[in-house]
DNA sequence: TTGACATATTCCCATATGGGTATGTATTCT
DNA sequence: AGAATACATACCCATATGGGAATATGTCAA
């Protein structure tokens, strides 16, 4: 079985550096497709595809405008993520404790005692 | 081009589902691969090349104890990740103005006058 | 040393990928 | 209608994938 589809959900959406680049073109303001492909360095097919991706996940809302398509980010989408990796968020509010942690682990070489 | 390495970075190493569920379960406390592979439905090796990848981008630390490897989560490398997607906290932080601009755009049926 | 236990790695394979090139479709202009 | 503009889709292909099965490696116990 090979990875989840890219369409399958935003986290696989997003795994693709030249997506987030996009988003992350996108959240300054709602753009038209020749204004992504000209801040990007890519192919406008690829970047269509690229969109077709982020709009399959909700990512990305359009708007026709005359001839061109308007893009902007539905943050909704990627707010799953943010939430998912909030969990993780109190690790790293300690982290004098951690900091602590480490230089502990570090200097004793792991000589434990009990295996259960 | 395929997608990028899942080992590149931590956004396409969170991208399976699978593995994020390995953070979920070591978000609790430190475990072996064993129990991890008690906890989700999976074959061993399977469980260990996730393990693997995780590890490559530093989601998650390793330490010995016996015959055992027991497994961490390293918050800091998720990080990035949390920090990326706050990018896009103001969208939603504004949901009622976000709601509002929704309902114009539903009802006028983008009726716009100058396409640039 | 031999054996058992806990993990890791290798091999095989069907499948989704993203880039480029070519082509299709929608919309506006003349 | 015909041409030009702006996107979208189809097709081809080299490549990375994750799962399972088999095997290798590491650690401890007798």
């Amino acid at each position: 079985m090979p990875r989840a589809s890219t369409t399958s959900d935003v986290f696989n959406a997003i795994a693709e550096s030249r997506r987030r680049d996009i988003l992350n073109f996108l959240a300054l303001q709602e753009r038209s497709v020749g204004e992504i492909v000209a801040s990007l360095q890519l192919e406008q097919p690829s970047v269509s595809k690229h969109l077709r991706v982020l709009r399959d996940v909700g990512a990305v809302q359009t708007r026709r405008e005359g001839r061109q398509m308007l893009y902007r980010v539905n943050a909704e989408a990627i707010r799953p993520l943010h939430e998912w990796t909030s969990t993780f968020e109190r690790f790293w509010k300690h982290q004098l404790h951690r900091v602590k942690e480490r230089a502990e682990e570090k200097s004793a070489a792991a000589v434990k005692d009990e295996p259960k």
